[in-house]
DNA sequence: TAGGCTATCACTCATTTGAGTGATTATTAT
DNA sequence: ATAATAATCACTCAAATGAGTGATAGCCTA
């Protein structure tokens, strides 16, 4: 049975050449093609395709909701992104919302029929760029932003994990004042006027 | 110019096939192969490769740390983790000191050269199921693995971006002791003890 | 050597928070 | 119909925290 795939693509020409080419394959079939992903859910139930591809930019919801929906609706479908956005706030949506991979508009049309095998056998087929930034974004490091001092990274690293101030007195050796005005100088250099603030931001931006 | 690469890889045969295999095409070069990292600093310095294959588990210094000590020696020389364990643990802590690139060695040997042009073209190499664990762990959405109910979630969502519970009760319409009976409840199911503790548990473990 | 920064500690005061206890209402499940 | 759960609100008390102010000592630099 040859793959069972659903196009949701609002550039009619774009679409139909996408269809043309993988149904040129005896071993891939368009099941559906679609300008708009409104109706994404009762799709996905009724074809029950193995792939879709989902541009982001369409009429009506965008290619981010379209994946929350394929998702909520049959997460067993492998869905993958084809677009031209590479910046990394979309990029990172798309990643949360579910997508398996993830093609710039500008794979080459042959390099399709990979990255439809790949993630069909578990893979997660990427465009080197956006490979690279799912890679990069695992580094971590804000180079001290905010220039906290070593006492005050040692005193923020302690708060972050929930300690409190007598505690994080007791672990660095320093009287409970000594925290706090450490403290007071950490909350103001992160533009934060709390301590439940200053742990959201420093986990936030990997401060720590 | 051939593209200069360096081999760490414990198991001499494997070490020496590679390099013989990458040696027979005259546009790559391995310029030095060694069965630990423990020198990779003064290695690095010295050969300052375009490409490293790092292998993890090795005598002496992981290759973990290799990646460290490579790239804090010379950030452009591209590192490709090349190795048996695709266990989530090393896969992340590799990808966080700054790996370029994770093949398993089951990969084809023929690959490489793929994923050495992949690496120098800016772009992230990694085996079909690597790549597939590194989007899924965007895929946060603990699926309310605390049993926490809507109301208490609303709660602690305002909570994480650092909200006081006035601020909270405010926000959400509700009494400032209501907004106190939930966080009791919110510590309780998240076994911590205080605000503190459930936003850092909260933004580790993704629970928002 | 004078000024700046860091680390240290102290004291006050008002506010916020955690813990304990208890109660009402509505909805859901058995 | 009864029990369980969720959501709501109230009151107390002690502890934790934020803000303000100030001080001392060591170090580095201009």
């Amino acid at each position: 049975m040859p793959v069972s795939i659903v196009l949701f693509e609002d550039n009619d020409r774009l679409r139909e050449s996408l269809a043309y080419l993988l149904n040129s394959d005896p071993d891939y079939t368009v099941t559906g093609d679609y300008n708009n992903c409104n109706l994404a859910v009762d799709i996905i139930a009724e074809l029950a395709p193995d792939v879709v591809l989902m541009d982001i930019d369409m009429p009506g919801k965008t290619g981010i909701s379209g994946v929350t929906m394929v998702k909520q609706t049959r997460p067993e479908t492998a869905v993958i992104m084809y677009t031209v956005f590479e910046d990394d706030e979309r990029l990172f949506q798309c990643l949360c919302a579910g997508a398996n991979g993830y093609l710039l508009k500008k794979t080459p049309p042959a390099r399709l029929f990979d990255a439809i095998q790949e993630v069909l056998n578990g893979g997660a087929p990427m465009s080197p760029n956006i490979a690279r930034k799912v890679l990069n974004s695992f580094q971590q490091k804000t180079d001290n932003l905010y220039n906290l001092t070593d006492r005050e990274t040692d005193v923020l690293q302690l708060l972050v994990k929930g300690n409190s101030i007598k505690v994080i007195a007791d672990a660095l050796n320093m009287a409970f004042d000594t925290v706090r005005s450490h403290l007071k100088k950490i909350y103001l250099k992160l533009h934060v006027n709390c301590g439940k603030e200053a742990i959201a931001k420093a986990l936030n931006e990997k401060l720590i």
